[in-house]
DNA sequence: TATGAATGAGTCTTCATTCAT
DNA sequence: TATGAATGAAGACTCATTCAT
């Protein structure tokens, strides 16, 4: 009588995200899924009917992580670049254990459109919130005379774009998958890192 | 009288690169492209054998155009500054009809080792020549004491990274393919490219 | 309430067997095989995975066959012409519901150098012992001056021959399909097996 | 204005025959016979119509050679034994350019009842002949008391078998396309030759 | 829950054959 | 005659899904 643990659901789960997010929808098998996961193919439809149904699983666990990472980065309220500098490289450091989130969402959520909607609709409040207090941030500083009058909104889309984008051409540029480059990839993310950080804030700064 | 052959080869390329791009390799099947092209399924066969290969024939395709329109970017000589947001713009507006391009890349190139390095390969001649014009470019600068200190591959990733993600950007706040949202989609792309040309100088300028 | 299961494996590789003998390898076609062993397609598939590899398994059980009935023929310790005798009428009455055996054997397995390595390296022992026990009996017989000085080896492959080619002629010769000719039959074969024991003795006898 | 010479059709015929010897008519493809014949694929449909057709053409040069060598063999009015030697020595040597004959024979001709009976239309004007003759001289020799009581058709049937059966174990034992297995190969067979004779002449003569 | 077996609907690929030139 | 292009029919194989146990 074995115990097959009751989260039988949970390996499935997990091991279904990586799978969609390394070779996409199509590309993956609810075979190796369950090969994977070390259960029973069949048992995969029991839990979830179709991988369809699976995949939209999988999509509302990320949406949820993705939106829930992001909020973390921008809160607190010390003076204005120390934070913005801690919250790029919050951002960046999240990134680097969570880099096929964004991959995922260009990959598999883009096309279609009710997932896209949903993700936005999870994306929103969130999104809203801290481009409320970043507005406020900059409109005091500008105030100042600090930094040059700018949208929150673009500040935000700069720093996940070259942040995010860090990543990809980290994955571009490197075997990412070779141990043997772990020294240069560390090099080259940490160069990075600081680069988006003085890109921002210079861009900024009057 | 059927105007055929000529250039069946060729239209079932475009088809393919279409749906490669949209689809990615395992989500596009051979018998829609056939579909699609207007001929015959063993046709496909015919001219490419495999779908792998057909898709390799695609894949060059695009990396061949991919590493052109780069190179076009940043030649000339005026003014440091007035180049560098030539580039900028050139850039993003060439990405407006090759969007596909860099999701291309992202989805397909990166996960095949092979199709990585003759991809790197492409690029590294054009990627280095850019490089080293800007790097003659900022030395200079630096030397006048208009630009800060910074490493040309910087630079040029920081301009990737906000043209690039100013579209994904786009495809993901909006519904592209709704023609409705043409004046909207417009409008924030303008802003984008103004933003991202801004956001390059001014981090720049001393 | 079917009786499903079970043995579908087995049903399988007998059908695959008849009609591989029947047909060769490109003649059969997988569907063809599923359809005669009443089970779906796909099925076959589940179990072999590949038609090479159904037609391995096949291979395999007929290698074993062939060789296991091969070393029942000549064994027991009669005097030499009754033990002769004998063995090459249990061999011709083994053909009788094995000709597919060799006929098997030269149309499958000679081409493939693997399988026919595969094949003699299964025949080798037990050729090998019959023969060496063939060989004691000649050379006794031999110093009695009752029997030529012939090789062991020759004689055996004469016992073959004229055995097996005793059924390939039946198949030129008649109809083996149509019932009608099943007297005639009988009675050619009957004719060739005194035949061939008396060509093997006289030709031997001093 | 190439020369293509005028004998394409027997340049395909030619390689047809090879290419269905070896491989049988489902495992030949069309497409290799004009490959390997140099010539365009819809031109052998040009000549040949189909496949079918094409094969028919082949098994009736073939069908007409096997008759054609096999009545060379039994002719001539030398001593009994003489003759016999003479005519098993011949049928050897005819088959060691054609031992494709008799596997072709096997393979292709024993399923279709049609073909079959082409193939014993042609060959029994030819078998009766020699058959006639050697039914006179063995009658001749029985009487004078040097030759058993047999029938002519086994007497046939055994040469044949004989005969055919070395050159068909010659292929199992041998990798008989190693060129360096041919010294091996040429003791073998001559062994084989001399026991054939052996063998029909000991187990004739009283 | 869990599993082996079964199935239908595809998907890629091959191949004989035909057609326009 | 000769050829490149085109096509229909089929064949091997895959895969998500279901079923009986």
């Amino acid at each position: 009588m074995e115990v097959k643990n009751q989260n039988t659901e949970q390996i499935l789960l997990e091991v279904a995200e990586s799978l969609f997010i390394e070779k996409g929808f199509a590309g993956t098998k609810t075979t190796e899924i369950a090969r994977l996961a070390g259960v029973n193919h069949a048992l995969l439809h029991y839990y979830f009917r179709t991988k369809e149904n699976l995949f939209n699983c999988v999509f509302e666990r990320i949406a949820a992580q993705m939106v829930g990472f992001i909020s973390i980065a921008f809160e607190g309220d010390a003076p204005f670049f120390d934070k913005l500098q801690r919250a790029i490289e919050m951002h960046f450091d999240g990134l680097v254990t969570r880099i096929n989130l964004p991959m995922f969402v260009f990959r598999e959520v883009i096309r279609q459109k009710e997932r896209k909607d949903y993700f936005l609709n999870q994306l929103f409040p969130v999104a809203k919130r801290v481009l409320a207090r970043m507005h406020g941030d900059i409109k005091r500083e500008v105030k100042k005379g600090t930094v040059r009058p700018v949208k929150a909104q673009n500040v935000l889309l700069n720093i996940a774009a070259l942040n995010v984008f860090s990543f990809v051409a980290a994955e571009i540029l490197f075997d990412t998958k070779d141990k043997q480059n772990a020294g240069a990839l560390k090099v080259f993310l940490n160069d990075r890192k600081q680069n988006n950080v003085n890109t921002i804030i210079n861009s900024l700064k009057l």
